[in-house]
DNA sequence: CGAATCTATCGACGGTTGTCAATCTATATC
DNA sequence: GATATAGATTGACAACCGTCGATAGATTCG
């Protein structure tokens, strides 16, 4: 598997699928950690403010998120890592988008009956 | 949200996504429980092993995953209660299958531009 | 019944993860 | 330069998770 600058994750099968059997040690690795990504609710409540909003700073997630600041800039990193938001720094802010291709990538791989290439 | 009596998750929200802002607090977690459950490698070639065979028994998965047999039992446990697969008992042998329906659910849920209803 | 086989459960161990206070870095403003 | 603010990093703690040996339950066969 590779890694691209930013060290977030790029298989090099962009199109694995979990029915496309036995799916290799890297593959399942690479999707597992894009998955445990998801993995948590707190994550997938970011993942939709920023979805919706298109693009949001960290500083408007604090209070819709409950959380402390250093929470929420964990999970900010564990998504941006995982290939699904992006963040940009203006000034003092970040803002984060979501990143679509990686999120069709995702549902991809757990398409049912897939036609091979 | 609703949990069915053989503890598999039932969203009231099948369709749910990501993409639809403030994911709530409930459906975050529903959505979160099932997406934990992909997110482990191990897991996800036994999903693929079982969606590629159409049936296999447990027996049949200790050899490819290379793991221990209650270390399989747990991870097809945390599958079924995911909702992802679902077990038959037939004399010794548990013959478990794939939920296509449940991994549908799970593509929608990343659907990016769904169309509110 | 007794032996053998398949699966689930229990208990324990080590590693990982979510959380936050405290701190540090970078940027902007006065 | 001094102060204020946004975000990242560190360190610590509790909770959770993957793993497996041992054991128990269920089913088949002799």
């Amino acid at each position: 598997m590779t890694r691209n600058r930013a060290g977030t994750i790029e298989p090099e099968t962009c199109c694995a699928s979990v029915l496309a059997a036995p799916l290799s040690e890297g593959q399942s690795e690479d999707l597992a950690r894009v998955f445990a990504a998801l993995g948590d609710p707190v994550r997938l409540r970011l993942l939709s403010l920023v979805a919706d909003a298109g693009e949001v700073c960290s500083c408007d997630l604090l209070e819709p998120l409950g959380k402390a600041q250093p929470t929420v800039s964990h999970h900010t990193k564990t998504l941006a890592e995982a290939g699904l938001i992006v963040g940009e720094k203006r000034g003092r802010w970040v803002w984060w988008s979501i990143v679509a291709g990686r999120l069709d990538e995702m549902r991809a791989a757990l398409a049912v009956a897939e036609v091979p290439t």
